[in-house]
Order: structure tokens, then C-alpha cells, then sequence
DNA sequence: CACTGGCACTCGTGATCCCTGAGTGCCAAC
DNA sequence: GTTGGCACTCAGGGATCACGAGTGCCAGTG
């Protein structure tokens, strides 16, 4: 077991590391944190906190860096998370605030995601998975050729063109309309194919087969809608990584546009809570020098999609981790409103 | 005015440089090339080319460099547009074939494009200030709530809600419907609101007010949607520039963020036929050291937007400008079909 | 007059060497 | 368990040097 006093020496080597990005030594250690022991005392503790992983040195006779796992305790033990000041919580709240549309929320989280961090971040597109209805729509365009339009709780809108084998009655049009709103206003996505399931029965036998299909594109629409989406920003913040550029930028560039990667970075982020991934506990080889963190934001108790930044392992985690958290309430705190 | 031979000499310095990425001197000139005179000539049409300013030298001591006004000259006349091999165009047509709807169509347009130049790629969606309405919907929500729907020959549709200030009749909405799509169905976003100016008049004197706003609405709509969007990828390429990355790359991807200067960018270029524009030729300055090569496409005769790629001014100008042209006539094809 | 070969000069690049200093590990003493 | 002392290790930063590609100029040739 590590004592209390080899915990605050991790954390004061990372917390100085991340500052000045230079491997960090037992004295400057002692002068610049004032642990109360001399800087050999401190180098007995490196040597144990290096034993067990937690920190490592790029060349003998350097000073000691943080490992992925000692960035893991650090998170997961040593550090909270960094409340942002209030003025920088009035000036998210206002920038946000400024959002006409959902496209534009969404773009404007992303830009101050990435300023507010210095890192990339990445925002997800609110998923229909765990919205709602808010209605359906379906028109006439020609006989035999409608159109269907869901709206869901999260202000998206999807459209749909149906081609009818056979065309159907106006009034026929109108009726499954209202069915179709009675039985999925309101309702989660995820319940709509149970739901609509014995409609057609209600119809005439010769429109069924029609009407099937509407009702298969309609599910169709939810299934594909739930592929999500998602835009990153802040791509030139990684100029600002380390001094090896090339090696180290080009893996993390082409890892940011394979949107299914991200997505499954974001999706491994566990349910409620903020999710911190660090270095190669990123499934993805071209992360592994970096750090993801991420969290649910949804426009009521649930999340209904993620954001987070990248950044390198060497981070202001605490920082980071505020920033992420604040912006996620705020974005969600809009969304309801909207 | 220059000798043949210059020109000749011009060329071989340029394709030289693009391809090794040094400077070239004037022995590899005369080894490579098989221009028929001695390097000593060579290096007096280089000193003559110096003078006029279409090379320099990065050191004395060193061998040429093309300027941006080299380049110039040698897109404008000494450089032809390399065409596709026709296992590249197949290539690019199974793959755009495969697109299943127009957000598809770019991003595979986009990826296509940077594969394809190694190059970062940008590309416009199809602007509506020069499509055309397919068809115009109008429908009831609620009583005093209009949705409206606009679907453009590009395939791109918008919805916008109307709150009525009074609720509008079940036929006067049918009417309305039909008199908005026989006057604006087919025709130019930029004739529509002339189009539509009368046809309050033709209504109930009570109707009015709502039909203008909803009027009023759907010309916000087409205003509103001729805010272009893009989409850019290959940023990865960037690191393949230069070995001096941190400032040549950053400034590039700062500029890449800004969609209003991409925009600008690619709305400079002239109106039909390809545009290239070279270094400091850009406005934005952190694109000086980056040329832009850019083309309209379309569904038809004219250009709805535009695309292009951003790279370093030493860049392949011929093939660069093949693969930009063939991409560009492929999605114009496939807009066309859809 | 255009071209060529020769020649002296420039200067960036890379290799080698050395030194300095921060940092370590170990040990004996408190 | 903590501390001071000490020998050892190396990465990084000059300084020096030789190399060689490339240039400009000039005198000679067709």
C-alpha cells in the first residue's frame, strides 16, 4: 500500500509535470510543493512509485514522468474535479444562450468546448435512440406517393419519401395519420415498432400492404436516424501537443476522422458520470498517447448523447474534466428549454 | 519575354522540386531533364528566372525554388491538367455510386477528394440560391400551427413551423397548397419571392395576415438555407507538409476551423472553369503558403457550389487539378440522377 | 552573341567531440 | 525512517571541422 505521503509526491509530479511538460526531479520537487523531507526521502518514494508503475523515466539520469496508470490514480484518487469560475460559467451560459437552432447549439458547444479546454472536442449529435415523438406527419405529395416527416423532442426533423405500390384515399391518408399520432406522440423511440405493430390490422385488406410499408420506413427512419452524428472543433489546439510533431499528430488526425471510431470512444464512456480514458486505455492505437474524456448531456434526467475533448495524457485533468462537466449541464440546460 | 528554353527550364525546376521536395540545382537539372545544353547555361536562365522573380534561392549556396509567382506562371502556361487513369475514374464512380443520400453523397465526396490528392479537401453542399423548388408542402398540425416543407431539386429538404396569429380552414390550407406549388414548383429560389407576391390578394381579406407570414416564412427558409455549409477532410494529409511543422500546420488548421474563410475562399474562385489560387494570392494569411484548388459542380448546366483541396504551394498542380475537375464532374452526374 | 568549361568561393549539413549540470542510486550516519 | 554525501550517468548544447552541392564569373569557342 502506498502511503499518504508517496500519493502527494504522485501528485505533485504530475501536477508539476503537466505544468512546465519537462520530466520532473526530486529537488525541484521539494522546493516548489513544500513537502516537509529532503529531496532523498522524495527519491525513496520515486524509486517505490516506480516499482509499482506509477512513473517512469524517459532516460536514466532524467527526471520522473507519470505513467498512464499513475495518470489513473491520479484521477481516480488524487484529484477532484475543477469548478470553472463564475465568470467563465456566465460567458458559457451566454454563448450558448446566443444558439438559434439545434445545428447551431451543437457548433457553438463544440467551438467553446474547444476553446474553454485548448483540446479537441467532440460533440455527438443529440441520438433519437432515447428521444421522443413529438409527431408524425404524413402528406399526399402525388397518388401514389407520400411523404412522412417525424419530429422528435430534441427539435430534429426527418423526412421520408414513400413510393406506394398502390395509391390511398385521402381519408384512408388521414386516418392512419391520426392512428399513427395517438399511439406514438410522446413515446420513447425504442417503443414505436411494438406500437405500431397491429395498425394495419385496422384497415382495409387491400391498403395494408401500403401501409406496411409506411410503417416500415418509418422504423427504418428511427433505426438509421440513430446512427449518430457527430462534429469536432479544435483541431489546431494539437499543434500545441509536443515538440516530435509529425509521429505524434498524424495518428491522432486520422483517428478524429473516422467518425466510428469516435463514436465508439464516446460510446464506451460508461451510462451517467464523466468517463476519463487515458493513453492506452484507448482501444484505438493511434490515441494512445492521448486522453479522452467525456460525459452524457441529455435535455432532461437521461443523457441522450455524449461530448468530450482529446488531448494529450499530459493534461489539466481537473481542468478538463470541469470544463467538460459544466459545458455538458449547460448544453443540456438549452436543450430543454428549447 | 522569356526564351522557350527558360520556360523549358522553369517547368523542370518546378516538377523537380515537387517531387523531391529540395531545392534543385543546375547540374541535377540538366541530368534529369534531358535539356541539351550544359549546366552552366542552365544556371544562367536560372539567374535570369531569379531576376524576373519566378525562383529564389532559401540560401545563397542552395539550389532554386519555385516562387508563388513561379507556380503561376507554370499552372497558367506551362501546365496542362493531368487526366485521370480510367481505373482511377471507375474508382471514383463505384464509390459515389454507392451513396445513398446527399449528406452521403459529400462525405463521400469529401473522403474521395482527399484520398485521392492526398490533400485536404473541402466541399460545399449544394447551394439553394441556384436550385430549384420541387415541391412545396403545407399542413396542419394544429389548428392555429402550419408546418411547412421545402424540398429542393438537390434533394435537400426544409421544414419550418408557422404559428398562425388565426387559424386557417382546413380548404383554405388545401388552397393555399396548391396556388404556392403550381407558381413556385420548378423555379429558381431567386424568382420565388417575386412569384408569390400576389397571391395574398387571392384570399379572404381575414386569411391574409396568415398566409403573408406564411409567406414571409418560407422566403426566411430559402434566405436562410443559402447560408452555405461545408464539410472538409484529410486534415491528416497537413503532416505530410514541411519538416518546420508546429508553424507551418497550425496556422492552416486555424484558418480550416473558420468556415466563413473557407467559404470565402472557395466563393473567389470565378464562376465556371477551375480556379487556382497560390500562396500569397490567398487572403487569409495563414493560408500563404498553401494553394487552393477549386471547381463549381452542379446538377446541370450551372454550378450549385463548390469544392475544392487546400495544400502546400509545392504540390502536384497537374494531377491535383485532374482529380479535383473528374470528382467534381462525377458528383455533378450523380446530383443530376438523384 | 550564345554557349561552354573551368575555377574560386559560399555556406548549409552532418559528424565528432567535449563539457556541463540535473538527476539518480547507494551508503553510512543520525 | 530520514538525511547528507558522493560517485556515476547521460541528454543537450555549444564549438569545431570537413564535405560537397551549388553558385557567379570569366575567358574561350563556334
Amino acid at each position: 500500500m502506498l502511503s499518504e505521503r508517496r500519493l502527494e509526491v504522485l501528485r505533485a509530479i504530475v501536477q508539476d509535470y503537466v505544468g512546465t511538460e519537462e520530466p520532473v526531479g526530486s529537488k525541484a520537487l521539494t522546493e516548489r510543493h513544500n513537502l516537509q523531507v529532503s529531496p532523498a526521502t522524495v527519491r525513496n518514494d520515486m524509486a517505490a512509485l516506480e516499482d509499482d508503475g506509477f512513473i517512469a523515466q524517459p532516460h536514466k539520469s532524467a527526471g520522473r514522468v507519470p505513467t498512464d496508470k499513475g495518470y489513473r490514480l491520479f484521477v481516480d484518487k488524487l484529484a477532484g474535479v475543477k469548478p470553472l469560475s463564475s465568470p467563465e460559467r456566465r460567458a458559457i451560459q451566454n454563448f450558448l444562450d446566443g444558439a438559434v437552432d439545434l445545428d447551431d447549439v451543437v457548433g457553438r458547444t463544440v467551438r467553446l468546448l474547444a476553446q474553454l479546454t485548448r483540446q479537441v472536442a467532440v460533440v455527438q449529435y443529440p441520438s433519437l435512440t432515447r428521444s421522443t415523438v413529438r409527431h408524425v406527419e404524413l402528406l399526399s405529395l402525388a397518388p401514389a406517393r407520400l411523404m412522412l416527416v417525424l419530429i422528435t423532442d430534441t427539435g430534429r426533423v426527418e423526412q421520408r419519401l414513400v413510393d406506394c405500390p398502390a395509391p390511398l384515399g385521402e381519408t384512408t391518408v388521414a386516418d392512419l395519420r391520426a392512428r399513427l399520432n395517438s399511439c406514438v406522440t410522446g413515446q420513447r423511440f425504442a417503443e414505436v415498432p411494438r406500437l405500431v405493430q397491429d395498425l394495419p390490422e385496422a384497415f382495409d385488406a387491400e391498403d395494408r400492404g401500403t401501409i406496411s410499408l409506411v410503417l416500415a420506413t418509418l422504423l427504418e427512419t428511427l433505426v438509421e436516424e440513430t446512427e449518430e452524428r457527430l462534429i469536432i472543433g479544435g483541431t489546431a489546439n494539437l499543434t500545441r501537443f509536443g515538440h516530435d510533431f509529425p509521429l505524434t499528430i498524424r495518428p491522432v488526425l486520422e483517428a478524429l476522422e473516422e467518425q466510428v471510431v469516435l463514436l465508439k470512444l464516446l460510446g464506451e464512456a460508461t451510462e451517467s458520470g464523466m468517463t476519463v480514458r487515458i493513453g492506452h486505455e484507448n482501444a484505438h492505437e493511434g490515441l494512445s498517447s492521448t486522453s479522452v474524456v467525456s460525459v452524457g448531456y441529455g435535455s432532461g434526467e437521461e443523457a441522450v448523447a455524449k461530448l468530450g475533448v482529446v488531448g494529450p495524457t499530459r493534461m489539466d485533468y481537473p481542468g478538463t474534466m470541469g470544463a467538460v462537466r459544466a459545458v455538458a449541464r449547460y448544453v443540456g440546460q438549452i436543450l430543454a428549454e428549447s
